[in-house]
This record gives structure tokens, C-alpha cells and sequence, in this order.
DNA sequence: GTTAGCACTCAAAACAAGGGAGTGCTAATA
DNA sequence: TATTAGCACTCCCTTGTTTTGAGTGCTAAC
């Protein structure tokens, strides 16, 4: 029996013992299949040829005399070369919701839901982040005696804002020299490109108010900086509850946490958009999430665009016998809205 | 037995029984209390006792045979008469954290994570809402040839922003001139004062630019919204996992859903925000609840104020049999702090 | 190569028994 | 009269035992 290849039959009957786990979730025994149409095969056979699948470690028996479950190489093996393309409609009618709203939250959380509730599993956006980003422009309005505020415009018009103390009062001329002098020089500029040299010579022509300057950039460089800035919006958490293998206390209580905090979410970001494969969409399958309380889930994730480069991530997470079929397609589609959304958007 | 009225003893027995159970969670027995050294009685007197106090429907038992266990009654008696007030100290420590934080939303979500550290339960910090508040200022900038960005600043300094969409580009002394006519007649004022009549002399005055000043007040009047703008934080949601009596599939699933979903949370707000009492401190307890998911926990909340009358909530959510003395005592404390951060601010 | 048959395994369900915590009631006691 | 000791009773929980049934691996026959 050759590692490198199965036969054309144990093919068929992982697949088929795959397929039944996804619907069951109960382990498969060799009489269910041999009931199976397509192949008319005793079960004694298909003893035979499960007994080798397990030794090529696809799948395995949770203990003596029960049937079998794929293991994640199993899983693996399906999602790579198995599964079939489901070509169904999903429904059309929720997304109608994701054009209403208007602002980039509303329809990321949004496209949060809409996720959830065409997948039943937990489901995550993050916004996009905006390194390679432009600024487009900062304006600096006196708000009271001793503070300004910063409105600091980026491309794909992110809006920022922040107070800033300062300790003189500033005549209007003087603020409208400010932002003559930081306009001029800083608009549609990659904000990558703001070096530190940069930010010294902007000071140096502020001249006595080169203090007020220093704020407003430090303001920028942390509303900039990337990990701060992640937003991630998330829904249907609690449908792990659906899943007996994830909802004893213990699983719960791991996974609904990192929903909460996020923290753990952030790092599966950026390991999706980091290694980004070809139509986008990946599928981290039990110990291959980057995300340790996951081990236990398969978490698909596909990466949108939204023009500069910009990117995004949608995401679900689910157990391991997830519908894998209905999960891609239907991020696929959320994928095309939304690069559909934003480029339909006022052009950048 | 009059109703009216408990016997100083049954009193005594009643807050026995129910701190005895807040610490064990487990029914508390006649046995259990006759070896409680204050009252030297025989486990047959206590016994008859509780029969009484079981009749009055302070204490019920799960199941012939068990110990008892303090009704919602019982509780609401505890709460009201028998509790004590806790002194101790609670940890200053983390505090501090919350000092640090400048931008609202990360105290409060702070204060949130404070809160629930410090008691081991779930829990929840509203945004203060601004009805009532005052527009402090208003600044339009042109972004793109055919978009402003109008800014909002209002009292507490909660910064708004909104993108405009403009039909024609709009020349630099257009925008000056329609920025003069905004802020010399809407600064300092209450928005609610922000009435119809005004807004057409204001369209009025701005002549051919009426229709972007239409625009601004849309804007402002979206921004004032109240319920769209009722921001919640939560923390520790997993900590209900923590009790047991709360941590079945169903009523976790639901809490849970609660805490995700947040629509439940504002009820809840609103509710606490509408009916004041005395410290600003409510306890509901089971049924009491506006939210009837959470009729077998008690919920805990505060109201903090923040100059103007502008009013946040803090609240905590946990089983029945929380520690009530703790929980009130570290939400005074919060609610002291939270003031303070708002009050020491620069002065509004 | 496939299949029928059989002995074997093991988890889960069903059942039985015992222990224990707690109660209510009654009768004795202070 | 209020308190208490004593006792019978209830019911949950734990533990151990048995039964059932699904499923396996192996062997021998086809």
C-alpha cells in the first residue's frame, strides 16, 4: 500500500465516510456504507479498505468498536481534492440588507450577520487595514481655549479624530497657517512615507509651534499604527452551541472568549493576510489555525480588496465537520459584494 | 405568623441560610446552621423554623429531602434589610489602568474589563447619551471636489464626523462663510433646542447652499439619535460559565446571545437610566429584570454622571446568588472614579 | 478479490442497591 | 410553652452490575 496514492475506491469511501460524518456528526461504521448505493460492496470489504485508510492515518476510531471519523489529514484530503463545487443560490435577499448601510461599520457588521446567519457558525470581518494607505487630509479646528482637534481624512475615506491639548490659546490665522503648511505637504501621501526626516523639517517651518505639530503627527502615527487600529467585527458566536464536540463548558468557555476579547482574532487576521493564496480563500483545518483555543475548529477565511491595496478578511469558524462546500461559496459571494460595494463607491 | 412581620430569629436564620449559600451554592440544611455558633439551636428548631419561612416564601426547597434555597423573595429581603455593607478595600491597582486611556470609548471599555475582573461576573458599561447635551461646534472641510466632511464636536468632547456628498465643488471662502453661519448660531447650543423653525432660517440665510445645510442637520440630527447611538461595552461574558445554575446549553446560549447581540443590553439601560433611586444603585433580582433572558440572574447596575446630564450606566450581571455586598460596593467605587475622570476633565 | 460468519470489544443504556443528607412528626424534656 | 431528641421516611446521588447493540478483525469459504 503506497503512500502516494489511494486507490480510485478508497477514495470513494473516505469521501463517502466524510460526507456521512458531516451530516451525522456520529462516527461511520462499514454497514452504513455498504448501504450506500453507488458502491455494492459488503461491509466486510469495506472493513478491509477502512482498516487501511486508518493505518494512512485519514481517519481513525474515537475508541475500539465505533465507527470511523476523518482525521484533520482526512479533512484535509477532502477539502483539497475531494469536495465538489456546490453551485447553489445562496439567498440573495439578506445581502439586500448590505447595501443600505452606509457607513464602512454598519456594513461590515453587517456582513457579520449576514455571514452567520447563511452559515450557522461563528463568523468574523475585520475591517480593512490601512498601511499602504494614503492620507488625504488633516484640518485643525480650535475647540475650546486650550484644545484643538485633529480630523484626520485617509484614503478610502477613513475618518480619524483627536483632541489635542494645547497649552496656548491659537489665533485663527495661526491655525490656518498650520494647516496650509500640513495640507501642503502632507496630502495624498502614503503614509509609510512620512519619515522621521519629514516630520523634522515640518517642525522646523512650524517654528514656534512646532511643538503643535509634533502632537498632531504623534496623532497620526497612532491612529496609524496597524494592531490599534484592527477592527473586527463578529456574529453568531454562540451558534458553537449547535456543535456538541465544541460546546462542553471547557471549548465554550475558550472559544466564546477569544470572540469577546478579539485579541486571538486579530492574530488570525493578519496570518490570513499575510499568506495569501490564490482566490484568497483559506482553510485552516484543527491544529493548523494560528489560533491555539481553535485546535479543535476548521476556521475558512477569504480576503477581500478594496482599491489601494487595502484589504480585509471575513472569516468563519466552526467544527471541524463543517459544511465546507456551503462555507466557501457563500464567502466567496460576501467576497464579491464587498469588493462590489466599495468599488461602486465614489472612486478613491 | 403574621406576614408583616419576620421574628428577629427567623431574620437571623433567613441571612444564615442565604450567605451560606451564596458561598457554597449548594441548599443549605437545618444541620448545616444548628453548628452556626451565634444561634445555639438544635437542628429541630431551625428546622421548624424553616418550615415557616418556606411557608412565607422566602426559601424553597429543590426537592423533598434537600436543603432549602433562598427565593427571589428571600433575596429581594436580603438586599433590602439583612445585607450589610461590605468595607473593604478593592483593588486600586487596576484603577489606575483606567486613568491612563484618554479616548472615551477605550476608558469605558476599561472600565468594563475593571469591573469584571474585580467581580467575576459579566458585565456592562453604557456610553453617557447625549440628549440634553449641547453642539459645541461644527467644522466643514472640503475632502474632494465633490465631498465635506462635516465634523461635530459635542459637549463632553464626543466627536462625531459624517462624509457629505456635494452635487457642485464649493470654493474656499464658501465653505469659510457657511462655517461662520453654523458656529455663530449653533455653538453652545442644546440640541434639543436645534428646532424646525430654525433650521429653515438657517437654510434660509445660507441661500444657494441651502441644500448643504440641509445636509449638516441631517447629519447632527443622525448623530443625536439617541438609540442609534447608545454605544455598550461588555466584558467577562464567559464568566457566567463560572456558575453552574447559569452554564446549561440553553440559558448560556442565551446570556450569551445577549451580551453579542447588545439589543437586549439597551433595554436594560434605558430601563436603569429611566427609574433612578436614591444612590443610583438598582438591584434586580430573577424576574425583576426588564430582559427577560436574564430571569434567572440578578443584575446589579449604577448610574455615573458626566456634567450637563449626561448619564452612563455600569452594570453587573451573575447569578442569583451573587455576592450582592461586593458587587455594590466595587460598582460605587467605579461609578466614583468614572465620575471623577469626567468631572477633573477640562471643564465643559 | 470478495464475502459470510463468528467471536470479541466497548460505550452507552438500564437496572439495582446502598448511603447520606435532609425532612416532618411525635413524644419527651426543661 | 418552647425546645429538643429520636425515628421513620423520602429522594438524590453514587456505585456497581448487567444488557444491549453497533461495530470491528479475522478466518474460511466462494
Amino acid at each position: 500500500m503506497k503512500d502516494t496514492a489511494l486507490s480510485e475506491r478508497k477514495l470513494i469511501i473516505l469521501k463517502a465516510i466524510i460526507q456521512n460524518y458531516l451530516e451525522t456528526g456520529e462516527p461511520v461504521g462499514s454497514r452504513t456504507l455498504s448501504k450506500y448505493t453507488e458502491l455494492n460492496l459488503s461491509s466486510a470489504t469495506i472493513r478491509n479498505e477502512m482498516a487501511d485508510l486508518e493505518d494512512l492515518g485519514y481517519i481513525f476510531q474515537p475508541h475500539t468498536s465505533a465507527g470511523r471519523i476523518p482525521s484533520d489529514k482526512g479533512y484535509r484530503l477532502y477539502v483539497d481534492m475531494l469536495m465538489e463545487d456546490k453551485e447553489e443560490e445562496i439567498t440573495k435577499r439578506e445581502n439586500a440588507m448590505l447595501e443600505k448601510a452606509d457607513k464602512v461599520e454598519k456594513v461590515l457588521q453587517q456582513a457579520a450577520k449576514v455571514l452567520a446567519s447563511n452559515t450557522n457558525y461563528a463568523t468574523l470581518v475585520s475591517a480593512p487595514v490601512n498601511s499602504r494607505n494614503t492620507l488625504k487630509f488633516i484640518q485643525l479646528s480650535q475647540v475650546d481655549s486650550e484644545q484643538i482637534v485633529a480630523v484626520i481624512v485617509l484614503g478610502g475615506n477613513v475618518i480619524k479624530n483627536k483632541i489635542i491639548e494645547v497649552g496656548e490659546t491659537l489665533s485663527n490665522e495661526t491655525l490656518l497657517k498650520l494647516n496650509m503648511l500640513l495640507n501642503t505637504t502632507l496630502n495624498g501621501m502614503p503614509i509609510d512615507q512620512i519619515t522621521l526626516g519629514l516630520i523634522a523639517r515640518l517642525k522646523e517651518q512650524a517654528g514656534i509651534h512646532s511643538e503643535v505639530v509634533g502632537h498632531v503627527l504623534d496623532a497620526v502615527a497612532e491612529i496609524i499604527h496597524v494592531e490599534d487600529d484592527m477592527k473586527i467585527y463578529t456574529s453568531g458566536a454562540t451558534n458553537i452551541f449547535k456543535y456538541p464536540e465544541l460546546s462542553d463548558k471547557q471549548s465554550a468557555q475558550e472559544i466564546i472568549s477569544a470572540f469577546e476579547e478579539k485579541q486571538q482574532l486579530e492574530e488570525l487576521v493578519t496570518e490570513t493576510l499575510a499568506s495569501e493564496s490564490g482566490n484568497g480563500i483559506q482553510v485552516y483545518i484543527g491544529d493548523e489555525t494560528p489560533v491555539k483555543t481553535m485546535k479543535d475548529c476548521s476556521v475558512v477565511t477569504a480576503t477581500y480588496e478594496l482599491g489601494e491595496g487595502m484589504k480585509g478578511t471575513i472569516g468563519i469558524i466552526g467544527p471541524k465537520r463543517m459544511d465546507y462546500e456551503h462555507v466557501m461559496k457563500t464567502l466567496k459571494t460576501l467576497q464579491g459584494e464587498l469588493d462590489a460595494i466599495y468599488n461602486k463607491n465614489p472612486k478613491e
